[in-house]
DNA sequence: GTACAAAGTTAGACAAGACTAATAAAATTA
DNA sequence: TAATTTTATTAGTCTTGTCTAACTTTGTAC
């Protein structure tokens, strides 16, 4: 069994593994607020239980136990995510914390049974993939808002880089998931985008917010 | 705020308090399986941190902040076990493992929530009460089903010192809270008692049981 | 290709929370 | 009350997970 830390390391490595499965120890350092030599002892406690490949110098990677482990607990929080929402009653805005902490309990039955009760999602209130029980993980294939262009016609599909100001940002503007936009104009010097929805003639959005939504072209 | 391990410490004393609110060293050792000197560490710390009154050998007791925290604690244990009960199809022989994780869990608007949709309950599954928010706790007056006698009618009312291997026992004669029971007679060597119920003309409970179940006269 | 900056490692310290061995105080029993 | 047992404390060690300071390696720029 890990312990909590180790869960928290594991975790981070694998949201932070890029196309090649690599990850540095100062990204790591800096997604975790943990300077860099206690990372650099950490990787090697879990090279040695088989977690992690590690070599000095070299950039890390995790073994298939390891992603195995992350995505089970990855699993759990996004579980937890969705059974917060839709059973507690809670806003996408409010979750994370919570799920933060709940991730770590040991209890495949208390997971397995949230499961269940939500009739086995396969994504999060953030439109994130919920890794089923063998740690397999399904993205589907989402553009960028800021790439697409003036006449697209899009369906709202996820979030990144969920922020409870961001949440509260697209709730403001009654922006949720699977919601139908046209995309109007895009201004060419600042790339924000007017947009038009439901009982919404008209919205800006910014080049930060377009960024962090991905979407569904039709 | 309390680390984990704190939090557990003032749990075990706010249980193990007699009538005194007095504690021994060595009871809180063997009840939360840690031995004696790490226990007087523990328990200088919580007393620079006003949480605990400890004098060199002398009985601990838990200063005012000190049960209210502790109370906490254990609203949080048994809100939690009451919702895995009630709104997610747990077995009452199956929460505790689970609520002793979830009871650590730092959000009050968590369990707030648990409180509402449980609306506002004052019992836990075994019949414990669930102190208020701010620590206060009301224990109803049972009478232990050992000291009652043939010919009377009771209505269990809760399960004392609740192992999962004794709740299965209870489950396996369709014993539970709520119950209307008579006792048909008390064996005098042994202490057992013959009792009938619903659909049960006539059942056997030893003295280790009958005394770990409270019970209200009617 | 040398110099410098950034990234990574080593060494050593520290706090929390656990332990064992030895000692001291309190309680019990003869 | 003296002897013995039980309870509690002190002293010192260990592990986990963190840190800072100093050093090394790698990558980049001139």
């Amino acid at each position: 069994m890990n312990s909590l830390t180790e869960e928290n390391y594991l975790k981070a490595l694998f949201i932070l593994s890029n196309d090649r499965g690599e990850v540095n120890v100062n990204e790591l350092s800096k997604q975790l607020q943990i300077k860099m030599p206690t990372v650099t002892s950490m990787m090697k406690k879990l090279s040695l239980k088989k977690l992690v490949y590690y070599e000095s110098y070299k950039p890390l990677r995790l073994t298939e136990k390891g992603k195995k482990d992350a995505a089970t607990i990855i699993r759990k929080h996004r579980l937890t995510e969705m059974f917060l929402v839709e059973k507690m009653g809670f806003g996408w805005e409010d979750v994370h914390e919570i799920a933060e902490q709940v991730e770590h309990i040991q209890s495949p039955d208390f997971f397995e049974k949230m499961d269940e009760l939500l009739d086995y999602p396969k994504l999060d209130p953030h439109g994130s993939p919920i890794p089923d029980k063998n740690g397999k993980i399904v993205w589907k294939e989402y553009s960028k808002l800021n790439e697409c262009k003036a006449g697209d016609i899009i369906k709202l599909a996820a979030v990144i880089h969920t922020s409870s100001e961001f949440l509260k940002f697209l709730n403001s503007r009654e922006l949720s998931l699977g919601l139908k936009v046209k995309i109007k104009s895009v201004e060419p010097f600042d790339n924000s985008m007017v947009v038009t929805y439901s009982n919404h003639p008209s919205e800006t959005l910014s080049h930060t917010v377009s960024e962090r939504l991905l979407v569904e072209k039709i």
